[in-house]
DNA sequence: GACTGTATTCGCATCTGATGCAGATCTACA
DNA sequence: TGTAGATCTGCATCAGATGCGAATACAGTC
């Protein structure tokens, strides 16, 4: 018996997979609002919970204050900029040769990896643009709070 | 004109230098509080924030949903116990070969590598032992919850 | 040692992200 | 179609964190 399937839980699935950000819940309930009002922030957060839970999203904290969920479930690492807020998925070359030398008694189960920098949309950016960007893509909120 | 010598900002100077895990602010208050009875939250959040930004702390998130403390500014990594939510510092082998490929236009600042896993203290511990200290992880709060 | 300007501390209010709960609603199966 | 049980929703609530203003304490000057 798996997850019954709702208009709800169809909507989010398609939002999440369409989007290439990785959204916050907060976001994705602005996304979903517009499609379909009504719905409540309570079931976008029990439907992400609910969805990672069963290893259909990964969820990150990148310390912005807010949990990001992301439907790509392989393994893989983050780039994140620090001027925008975006976050971007990559397969860094070498994270498989990272060892953790013998004398930690530590047996590791996954690596998260995130590069922290800047993007080639914020560096090609005139100043004046950037807070432009940084209030127009979905992520928009982590980042403007992570600047203050 | 740096910062003013008090004496909360010296009790907790010593209490990060002494300590080998990463406190959050609240354990900080409750260390602090318990040498100095009326130091307030308040001041203690000031001072971490304080130091951090003059560089003298690095603030890490887990995704525990608190931000803890490291006085280790070197590049370093960690080593996360999800079990026990023990965090280590660790310099990984390999981590300074790690390449973003060009294809991604991202101008890396530094990076973030986080190995989660068990550490050999809970692997060692008697089951019984584990819930008793498992209360601090929320990856298993998580997956706990997604159960029911 | 006393004085003074200013940084710091502290308590309270408040904000954001997230979750618990219970009643209303809806899905899926017989 | 009827029904059991899952899901949705709104509200209350929690934890971590921060803003603000008044009280306090530090550090430099005399």
């Amino acid at each position: 018996m798996g997850l019954k399937v709702t208009p709800q839980r169809q909507l989010l699935f398609r939002l999440l997979h369409d989007t290439s950000t990785h959204p916050t819940a907060d976001a994705l309930f602005e996304l979903a609002s517009s499609q379909m009002p009504g719905i409540s922030l309570r079931t976008v957060y029990q439907t992400l919970t609910d969805l990672a839970a069963m290893g259909e999203l990964q969820s990150f904290d990148f310390g912005s204050g807010a949990t990001r969920f992301d439907p790509n479930v392989d393994a893989h690492h983050h780039l994140l900029c620090t001027t925008c807020g975006d976050v971007a998925d990559i397969y860094a070359e070498g994270a498989d040769r990272l060892r953790v030398d013998d004398q930690h008694d530590f047996v590791v189960a996954s690596t998260d990896i995130v590069f922290r920098g800047e993007c080639g949309a914020c560096r090609n950016a005139p100043a004046a643009d950037r807070s432009r960007i940084s209030t127009s893509s979905s992520t928009i909120e982590t980042a403007t709070r992570s600047q203050s």
